[in-house]
DNA sequence: TCCCATTTGTGCGTATGTATC
DNA sequence: GGATACATACGCACAAATGGG
């Protein structure tokens, strides 16, 4: 039997949403190192039952998260800390242009970008490459 | 009175979960500019009517679109296509690197950032700048 | 000022499907 | 087969913000 908030994520007197205090809670813990890189974040049921709200309460939370890129879930493994990719340094050349978007589902695919990870897009002479922002970062020589 | 499927974004017999189906819906409306830039979507209410689904399930899919930057929420206006901003041309020193990620929450609301927008940070000597990627491209001499 | 309609936000409960061990 | 855990989907209710009358 779980003590609901015997950890205590959720104050029910604070006018701040419940899903937007457990995801400052779990963003917190991650921050402090309490949920270290790759460490599996306790099941949404769990969850659920030690803040005392739904389940559907804790996904809202968890996609928060994702959507930062903090988090990755495998499923039905659980979900995740992310951890920081090997990167690789690109050189950048004269007259490059580079901006940063999200990508498209079609590229998330293509170059197996996680959710909640941006792109980088280097422009030069017309053409433009795509670099996966987790992995990457350009210099400037 | 709304027919379903008169619009059909939705194939029944499809596996493709539904949300994905009306994500993929809008965003190829979006993309081929029949929801031009700054146009307002349609209501959750309407779109769920029109789809045969659950207002949750349109959520969902805006909720996607969000993420990936296509769209953006003003409560209790609507949901609107992004429009592109006025880019800021930033010259990259030598010895500067530049990396991409989600803004954390302090940091959007800090730069006015938009959900669903990533950020450019370049380091050098040390120090480290941060830019919306929305509104900043960064270009080598 | 007040009320109302519209629209998104929050939160719950329930059920069922799917993937992994 | 069973247990676990995330994914999908529905329905409901009420809150909060905005704008119109």
């Amino acid at each position: 039997m779980i003590d609901p908030n015997s950890d205590g994520a959720i104050d029910p007197n604070s006018d701040r949403a419940r899903h937007r205090q457990i995801a400052d809670w779990l963003r917190a813990r991650i921050a402090n190192g309490e949920l270290a890189p790759g460490a599996k974040l306790d099941s949404e049921k769990y969850l659920s039952q030690q803040n005392g709200v739904a389940r559907s309460t804790v996904r809202e939370a968890i996609a928060t998260l994702r959507a930062e890129g903090l988090v990755e879930t495998r499923r039905p493994k659980g979900t995740f800390v992310r951890e920081k990719q090997p990167e690789e340094l690109v050189d950048l050349k004269g007259g490059s242009v580079v901006r940063t978007r999200m990508p498209s589902p079609e590229e998330r695919r293509k170059h197996d970008v996680t959710r909640g990870v941006p792109v980088l897009v280097v422009e030069r002479a017309g053409k433009s490459k795509l670099y996966v922002g987790d992995r990457t970062a350009l210099r400037v020589r």
